[in-house]
DNA sequence: GTTAAAAAATGACTTGAGTCATGTTTATAT
DNA sequence: ATATAAACATGACTCAAGTCATTTTTTAAC
């Protein structure tokens, strides 16, 4: 599947690491970190694991971006996250004995690191304050899962993608927004046409620039009344 | 707020820990836990904790059933889970310093205990598995949401309120469903008129009974076909 | 038991957003 | 460079589900 051959990125000088739930590690658990995980360069559209396959560990985001989704009755995928540098994917079926509930799929180029079941499980029993970082993230996510609910469940799809739009901003930082209408559609929750035409009307509306696929924010108060909260 | 006065329950013969996350909790722990915790009555309707405000402790069920519900931009609420016996409630924000993001109320006369968080936190560090049972449930949870999240976004009205029915059968057992059609309305994500339109559908159906409020699933399977997953 | 208020129900109307069909542009491979 | 596929875009049409107004029933209070 991965290219192993990627060169090993040092845990020690990794930026992604420092503000990760790695990121207060003393130097003695980033050596043991650094010589446990493997590093692996993962190209656009490769998957990095399977929605029903049983986890054998967790993904660590050293470069590039990561889609979480989920896929309905008819296979359309709902995107629930897009994880991007120093983020940890997958540590929530650790600690069930149950398969993955949602699938993972590279962006774009990745190189992302790997650490095994055991380590990592290791690594919970034994620092409390690893433990306890990864507790208030599962927290901190399920918090955010109930804001994305009741935003599904009453805001308009306008509402809707001016909320994903701000979201992405966070995520790709200055970097401009780069999915394809598809993938934002199914982060948004509708059809690609309607996505498409509402880009438009968000263009001509100057909230945006549309510059062929990548998008730019330009007006981001504008959106941020639109979204409602 | 509470009615302190209400009988205190003890920990040892009580029937829904049984299934709770305290049901492994050796003699020892249920005798300590037995201690630490107050039980109150609610009645229906009353607040057991609001979204804003800063927790000092989890509660757990007795007896009765607790909504546990977002806000939306219009004071609208988004029903995101129906709690019952044996359900330990707010250890989410347990863990981080935030305010809850969710509120919970009494949906009919409960009976509920509680465990300041200085208790809890100490349980969490010295017992592995309990603590393990608490992660488990945080991943479950996380997952039970990203479905939700699928079906707000890709169901439509119909089948969503199949799904909320089907969920609704395993939280009642073989007691009747007994809310309001408003608040089925907010659990479902649709106006309380269409609610109450689609009921009568099912009714007409042969899906359920109406019986006034209360509601009975008749036909199962017919359920698991339309809500599809 | 009567009254007031809350919840449930129904009808009429409107519209946001989905589907389908088709055309155009932009990537990707050879 | 050229072909082929994938992604993006637009128009026309439909309908699920929302809103608003009003009535009926149920529940709770006095």
């Amino acid at each position: 599947m991965s290219d192993k051959s990627f060169k090993h990125v040092s845990c020690h000088n990794c930026e992604a690491r420092k503000d990760s739930l790695f990121g207060s590690f003393c130097d003695n658990h980033v050596d043991e970190l650094n010589d446990q995980k493997s590093c692996a360069y993962y190209k656009k559209n490769q998957g990095l694991f399977l929605d029903g396959s049983f986890p054998r560990g967790v993904f660590c985001v050293n470069k590039g971006k990561v889609k979480i989704f989920t896929r309905g009755e008819e296979g359309k995928e709902q995107i629930i996250h897009i994880a991007g540098e120093g983020e940890i994917i997958g540590f929530r079926s650790m600690f069930s004995g149950d398969p993955y509930s949602v699938s993972a799929t590279a962006l774009e180029e990745c190189n992302i690191c790997f650490i095994s079941k055991e380590d990592f499980l290791n690594m919970i029993d034994t620092n409390a304050s690893f433990r306890n970082g990864i507790m208030r993230e599962l927290s901190k996510e399920l918090a955010e899962r109930a804001v994305f609910i009741t935003n599904m469940a009453q805001k308009s799809v306008r509402e809707r993608l001016a909320c994903i739009l701000l979201i992405l901003k966070d995520i790709y930082k200055e970097e401009e927004i780069n999915l394809t209408r598809e993938d934002l559609a199914n982060y948004v929750g509708t059809a690609t046409e309607t996505l498409i035409r509402l880009l438009k009307d968000f263009k001509e509306e100057g909230f945006i620039e549309i510059h062929t696929r990548k998008l730019e924010i330009i007006n981001k108060d504008g959106l941020i009344r639109l979204a409602g909260n």
